[in-house]
DNA sequence: GCCAACGTTGGC
DNA sequence: GCCAACGTTGGC
């Protein structure tokens, strides 16, 4: 299984909305690196939920419901969404700041990437963030 | 609101 | 196919 980190800015899509959809569409990918993430992803895969601009941490797991198929609001054939859907909240969400400061997890390309939307995690740094969350 | 980082576009 | 110009993202 793999593990992986999707942003989203809270205005647009928050956590909390997401919670009350219950599912949603990933759709707003328009970056080919990111792009390819997302046609990796198999359901069951879990992904942390990350709040960019306002808030900046991670506040939640999510997991793939459905792999990749064409994005839902364009005709054109580059862009996919997958379908995911919150397995739980962070009890205590994870700073940006929290994770640039831990040693372990200074290679993630949330820090070293700071523009791609969606990206890989390895377990390890996976589960360090949920372990400082909780 | 500014600006650095970086991906994309388009002229040559 | 290179690279300058431009646009976008996201931290601060």
């Amino acid at each position: 299984m793999n593990h992986w980190l999707v942003k989203s800015e809270p205005f647009k899509y928050s956590w909390e909305k997401f919670n009350e959809d219950g599912r949603t569409f990933w759709d707003g990918v328009r970056n080919y690196q990111a792009r390819n993430n997302l046609k990796t992803m198999k359901e069951g895969d879990l992904v942390l939920f990350y709040h960019s601009n306002e808030g900046k941490n991670v506040v939640g797991i999510a997991k793939v419901v459905r792999e990749f198929y064409q994005d839902p609001t364009t005709d054109d054939a580059n862009w996919v969404v997958v379908d995911l859907s919150p397995v739980e909240s962070l009890k205590n969400p994870v700073s940006l700041e929290q994770i640039k400061a831990e040693p372990s997890l200074t290679d993630i390309s949330l820090v070293r990437q700071g523009r791609l939307s969606v990206m890989p995690l390895k377990a390890t740094e996976f589960d360090k963030i949920l372990e400082m969350g909780s």
